[in-house]
DNA sequence: GATGGCTCAGTGGATGAGCCACTCATCCAG
DNA sequence: CTGGATGAGTGGCTCATCCACTGAGCCATC
């Protein structure tokens, strides 16, 4: 287990985003000044700066010379990054569509990994398949399983695709510890997997894209909350 | 036209993100210390700073406290919202992907659209037809027809795919110029949309979803050069 | 010889005072 | 009524300085 100490920063940009997401700085509305904000915190303009900084990158806020720092309407504006902070803050909202995107997004993309994955791709999944066969942990099973997504998104060939795998992914990481029922059997979550590897090994893109759509909605079921068989 | 001069940050951020693209900084490699390169760019280590926690945030390198900044491999793990960037960096590369998922993700969504969309979206989506018809120029009418992408994201009732779709218009606006061939004739590009904004307002899914492949695909023609006609 | 603790050089983290540049509302002179 | 000057308030940026963390190497100990 990694420690991963919050830097002061990181801390400062945890509680502005909260105060965001909760309205208490509607989209829109003026952030107090930046001397006003250090001393509410405690820190020095200095630190508050980068957290700013760091939420205009994310697309939350947009800093004006002279001006001062408004909200803005990330849900009108944002991207797919927004969603790991959303997903934290708000899970239950999010689910629904994600699951959603996931299940219709994984079914494009694995159909076409089918058609154009490699050699390379299928010895890697084939590998990762007995990663999950094999884990130990429902956890080691879960981080195994997030792999294949990715090497499935690679072999497609878009790398575009991939980034909008990754995205779904960092969204998933983050709360993955409440969605951990399909793991809890390591060996009956590999057996789900084995139609869409072996569709996409075989290059049946029809099946490939059947199977991701089933394997996904089934999964999704067990996560929330749905018995295993 | 709005005047938007950079900062010195903005400028640093630019700086930094070519030397990373460009290869001088590979994937897994440690940037010099921040005192080197404050030195060597010829600004306060404070102002570099700033600028390396953006990019941090932006996923292209992570900082670890006593040790160093080191370049992350941003193509496998990065997400859309690298796109802008990688697009300004090197456009012709991506072109055909993003293309690709500009297409089908397109065709997905907006098939939702046409389930899901509601009465306001139908009248906003009428509306901006109508200010690509009369837009007085290219520009006026390549803007509006990016907010009708918008809005038939919002129709999709998923807010997710609304995220994606921000996306890549955010890495389709700072090149547009390179692709605003369709719009010359703005008559002709709202005729082009006609069927597409018909079929999600009759609710007409499948519809929905052909319209949107063809006009897509006939946009991508005239972008990459095709004669319009 | 292997272990465990120490030191030290180098790195990023954070501070706080200070000055500059920009914006906007206001006011006053023409 | 117009147009320019003013000033308060905002963020941009610098500087000098100190703190905290990491990792390599040393060395006494076992």
């Amino acid at each position: 287990m990694i420690i991963a100490r919050d830097t002061l920063v990181d801390a400062l940009v945890a509680r502005l985003r909260d105060d965001v997401l909760s309205g208490r700085y509607p989209p829109g509305a003026y952030l107090p000044s930046e001397r006003e904000l250090a001393a509410e915190y405690g820190v020095t303009r200095t630190s508050l700066k980068h957290a700013l900084s760091r939420l205009g990158q994310l697309g939350l806020v947009e800093t004006k010379h002279g001006v001062g720092t408004r909200v803005l309407d990330y849900l009108s504006s944002g991207g797919p990054e927004l969603l790991p902070m959303l997903v934290v803050a708000n899970g239950p909202d999010w689910l629904e569509e994600i699951f959603q995107t996931r299940r219709e997004i994984g079914a494009l993309v694995y159909a076409h990994a089918a058609r154009r994955r490699r050699p390379e791709h299928c010895a890697d999944l084939r590998t990762l398949h007995g990663a999950v066969a094999a884990a130990e942990t429902a956890d080691d099973a879960q981080l195994a399983e997030c792999e294949i997504h990715r090497v499935l998104a690679a072999a497609s060939g878009n790398r575009v695709y991939g980034f909008l795998v990754n995205s779904l992914l960092n969204a998933y990481l983050p709360v993955r510890q409440l969605l951990i029922a399909p793991f809890r059997d390591p060996g009956r979550a590999a057996e789900r997997l084995t139609p869409l590897i072996d569709a996409v090994c075989a290059g049946e893109a029809e099946e490939a894209h059947a199977a991701a759509t089933r394997y996904l909605a089934e999964t999704e079921r067990l996560m929330l909350g749905g018995e295993d068989r």
